[in-house]
RNA sequence: GCGGGCGUAGCCGAAUUGGCAUAGGCGCCAGACUUAGGAUCUGGUGGAGCGAAAGCUCUGUGUGGGUUCGAGUCCCACCGCCCGCACCA
């Protein structure tokens, strides 16, 4: 038996599958498609732990897809533009394609380690002319459709990364990547209309998708439905309110507009002119951080104009504050504070009218006085003209009775209409940026836009540039100066699409990516779409995954499905619905989280000074109990050379100045307090932090397998959690067995009648845990597949050494664990199949099948129970009758004593599992 | 504040959906091999008690209550943690 030498092993198979092109996948209409993916990742520079953990599980289980029968394609790419490589230009002179370009070279050879079935032939990069041409097309097109449009509107604007950011990009007022502030400008920018999609966006039936994602995007989407009214001003403005309350109209007591509201000005009198200026540019210079910060104390002014209630002709007060956005419905609000806590916190604040609308079900008729809070619960409706007297639910839109009844009489007297509002923006897809996929449009001297002609498509992005922090585009004339369709001078736009654009459609790239007729071959497109299975992390929720969405419904529109449907048809497969949305099945890992770590223990000699300790001698020792004048105890945190020590009486903080010894025992050479380890939490990992995990060490202290095995072994996979580093040597002993097993030369040293019965155990082993795993590895739940591997593992080993199983069951336990475990730990298991003697890759073998005959026992255990708690157990044949269950559990040894002397009551009897005697 | 999820051993985690709680792994303990062990192998390992031992009894899934012959699982209340949304009109 040779040594298990995962480094040859792996490197081997790597080189051979790549050479042999075994994991090339080709349109085979005979045989069934599965279309697997994982979200492609952005060439940083190096994997982290979390790539494998998102990649290894889904490339697992693609391949057992392909055991499966079916015909796999599991793609890779690289989504290749962004921000980091004009960091990377601007700080170390480098060209932001060739920072990406290495970066993704080193990252192949980091994917190929994996040792996953990726077809390369089929890669996507999406910084590559040859495929941001196509995200170029698909802008045109949108334009085309009228669904890319230009619009002056408020955006938010990064000046930390010299572009403005769609709302999903914006999390609390900061930059999701970044987290830095944004702030709201008022720009002409490029959008696309995702908000005609909104409601089919929130329909989710035909997919299987997590159950927090469907209610991230649903939340995001945010449709509430109501009517609108026009309120009129004194100047017969007409200022419109979306509320999803109409029938609290009548309690409407004044209006806020939110400050940057267009009829502000014209509202405003003179005696207020200057307070509401001013109130409009201290929330104009609020970042939308600072906005949601001053959350409890309410502000605003009064501009002096009125505006007429339309229900009842109240010449009601305009007030400006903002707690009203103007980004959502239309900026402006009905306040109606008897019913609404806001506006009941507004007019509290600012003295104002208060009527109450709603007669609360059992209890008194409201005094506006008296109030303390706003009331929003069910009642009859009062104070309120022709809808007195009805009934007020909690029900929202038309399920309740008095915003029904309001609706059909606003709609009658023609002063409003039933409305939906969505929280959901139209997506800002301008990036003022360089790296990214040009914006194919040219600016004419006259004013207007037009898109670039297809015979010039695509529009390149210019090497030849200066990084200085802000987009060169617009200051390099060779690139911006252009001719429109006459061949008059023209302006080309020089801001560049939202990455989010590029992830937008990777996968119809990746089935044909040197094609050049389209974005797609629609041969290949007829065979493999949808995608089947989607992996990736949740962060994307409300980002990729609902844009993603978004654009398969609008290629679907614009007809770019159209000939790869016809040819679904012409091979007899039915395409309705196909063509709706991008992924059927979406499944999220969880995270990995940073390892905790006990700090150093220290001992401090030193003088006090102040509120801190200052150090003369630092000494670390893991075993120091108290020691009298010294502070002694675990090393919390560091900052510089500031220590945070836990002592017994608690933290102390220890400066340690130069002049200080610093004595590490375990560290060679002269200790400075940069070497001192502190403490960890279970948190994050960042780089800052210390507590990554290098997948590349891993590799090669344990090799692929192992950290394949180990990843898809202790975590549950959709919840992940705290990485182990001594929780690997679990996995790397376990691929360590299988290549005893598979390498032991077995003999039988049984009798056929031993034999026949030890192999009908092994056997039964063997094909539960087939049953086992096919169900988890379909399910995502590795950790139990593997388990299950594993224990087969140990019965395995107990057979080899008793020697008792026929030759035939060895033979067939081996191989089907080698099966079994391919997908997960593909280079040992191709090896030992190899050294088994067989001539093809395991990986082309078909998936194990479970013989169901095998899988019961001559006799099973029944537990037998007295009131409910275990007493005995018996062996029973596995197809017993419920009397002779009850037979055999009122016979057994040990229910004697427990039933002597007491009536039996009942007997439940579940068998072949249970029979519970009730006794009294 | 609103919505969703979770809480099982020293740790990561199982539990066929209401039927033997703690599978598998880590760690730990004991033993074997060894110059050595952070290698390997064997066995043990929720807690408390009784017993020379085989074993037996009690107890145990965040806390308290309920339904049930039977609850980690279902219901109610509470505590704690995580995630999402958050002046959404």
């Amino acid at each position: 038996m040779s040594n298990y030498d995962f480094k040859s092993i792996e490197r081997k198979w790597q080189d051979r599958w790549e050479a042999e092109g075994l994991y090339r996948s080709k349109v085979d209409w005979a045989k069934p498609k599965h279309y697997a993916l994982t979200m492609l990742p952005y060439p940083s520079g190096d994997f982290h732990i979390g790539h494998w953990y998102a990649m290894t599980p889904s490339d697992a289980r693609a391949r057992v897809m392909r055991m499966k029968g079916y015909n796999v394609l599991f793609p890779m790419g690289f989504d290749a533009f962004g921000l980091p490589a004009e960091n990377a230009a601007v700080q170390r002179n480098v060209h932001p394609a060739k920072w990406t370009y290495e970066n993704i070279e080193r990252m192949r050879s980091q994917l190929r380690s994996m040792g996953a079935m990726f077809d390369w032939e089929r890669e996507a990069v999406s910084c590559d002319p040859s495929y941001y041409q196509w995200t170029e097309w698909f802008f045109k097109k949108m334009y085309e459709h009228g669904i890319a449009y230009r619009d002056k509107a408020m955006v938010n604007w990064s000046e930390t990364l010299q572009t403005v950011l769609a709302n999903e990009q914006v999390i609390d007022g900061k930059d999701e990547r970044t987290g830095q502030p944004v702030v709201q400008k008022l720009m002409e920018q490029w959008f696309f209309a995702i908000t005609k999609y909104a409601d089919e966006l929130l329909e989710f039936e035909q997919l299987d998708w997590p159950e927090p994602i469907k209610t991230m995007q649903t939340n995001w989407i945010g449709r509430s439905e109501g009517a609108e009214v026009s309120f009129v001003t004194e100047h017969g403005d007409e200022i419109d309110v979306f509320t999803t309350r109409p029938d609290t109209l009548w309690g409407a007591t004044f209006m806020v507009l939110a400050p940057e509201h267009p009829l502000v000005d014209s509202l405003t009198v003179e005696e207020h002119r200057q307070a509401v200026d001013d109130y409009r540019a201290i929330a104009a210079g609020r970042s939308e951080l600072e906005r949601m910060e001053t959350e409890r104390e309410k502000t605003g002014v009064f501009t002096g104009g009125y505006a007429t209630n339309p229900v009842n002709q109240e010449q009601i007060p305009v007030w400006i504050a903002d707690y009203v956005l103007l980004s959502y419905g239309t900026g402006a609000i009905m306040a109606v504070p008897a019913h609404d806590q806001r506006d009941f916190e507004f007019a509290r604040q600012f003295g104002l009218e208060i009527v109450p609308v709603i007669h609360p079900s059992g209890a008194e008729a409201p005094s506006a006085d008296a109030m303390e809070e706003a009331y929003v619960g069910p009642g009859r409706m009062i104070n309120s003209g022709p809808i007195d007297g009805t009934e007020t639910t909690e029900a929202k839109g038309r399920a309740n009775p008095s915003i029904a009844a309001t609706i059909d009489w606003l709609e009658q007297k023609d002063l409003g209409s039933e409305a939906i509002n969505y929280r959901l923006r139209d997506w800002l897809i301008s990036r003022q940026r360089y790296w990214g996929a040009p914006i194919p449009m040219v600016h004419r001297n006259d004013g207007g836009v037009e898109p670039v002609a297809d015979d010039r498509l695509p529009v390149i992005l210019p090497e030849d540039v200066e990084f200085e922090g802000r987009s060169p585009l617009a200051t390099t004339p060779a690139f911006f100066e252009t001719t429109d369709s006459h061949g008059r001078p023209a302006r080309r736009e020089t801001d560049t699409m939202d990455t989010f654009m590029c992830s937008s459609w990777y996968w119809f790239r990746y089935l044909s990516p040197h094609y050049g007729d389209g974005p797609f071959d629609p041969e290949e497109a007829a065979y493999w779409l949808p995608v089947d299975v989607y992996t990736g992390g949740a962060e994307h929720a409300v980002m990729h995954l609902l844009y993603a969405r978004f654009f398969v419904k609008a290629m679907r529109d614009m007809g770019v499905f159209a000939r790869a449907a016809e040819l679904m048809k012409e091979h007899g497969r039915e395409a309705t619905g196909l063509f709706d949305e991008p992924f059927l099945v979406l499944r999220n890992q969880g995270q990995i989280l940073g390892e905790e770590r006990r700090g150093d223990r220290l001992v401090v000699s030193g003088r006090q000074q102040g509120n801190r300790v200052v150090a003369t001698t630092v000494r670390v020792d893991e075993a120091a109990g108290p020691e009298g004048g010294m502070i002694v105890g675990e090393l919390m945190r560091r900052t510089e050379n500031l220590l945070q020590i836990k002592a017994d009486t608690g933290l102390v903080t220890v400066e340690v100045p130069e002049s200080a010894s610093v004595e590490i025992p375990l560290v060679a050479g002269t200790n400075d307090v940069s070497q001192l380890r502190h403490h960890l939490d279970v948190e994050r990992m960042s780089k800052s932090k210390g507590n990554t995990v290098n997948p590349d060490e891993l590799v090669e202290s344990y090799g692929a397998d192992t950290v394949r095995t180990y990843l898809m072994f202790a975590f549950d996979w959709e919840k992940g959690g705290p990485w182990d580093s001594q929780g690997i040597l679990g996995s790397y002993r376990f691929i360590q067995d299988v290549w005893k097993l598979g390498t032991a030369r077995y003999e039988s040293t049984a009798d056929a009648e031993t034999a026949a019965q030890a192999s009908r155990a092994l056997r039964r082993s063997v094909h539960r845990t087939v049953r086992k795993v096919d169900h988890d590895m379909v399910a995502f739940k590795w950790n139990t597949g593997i388990a299950a591997l594993m224990k087969l593992r140990n019965t395995m080993n107990e057979s080899l050494h008793a020697g008792m199983v026929s030759g035939e069951a060895w033979d067939e336990a081996v191989q089907t664990l080698l099966k079994l475990l391919a997908p997960i730990a593909p280079h040992v298991t191709e090896e030992l199949w190899q050294g088994l003697g067989h001539a093809g890759s395991i990986h082309l073998e078909s998936w194990p099948q479970w013989d169901p005959g095998l899988l019961v026992e001559e006799t099973v255990t029944m537990v037998v129970q007295v009131n409910g708690k275990v007493r005995d157990r018996v062996d029973i044949p596995p197809d017993i009758s419920e009397d002779d269950a009850i037979e055999a559990a009122l016979a057994a040894e040990r229910i004697q004593s427990w039933t002597e002397g007491k009536t039996v009551r009942k007997v439940i009897a579940r068998p072949p599992k249970l029979v519970n005697i009730v006794v009294a």
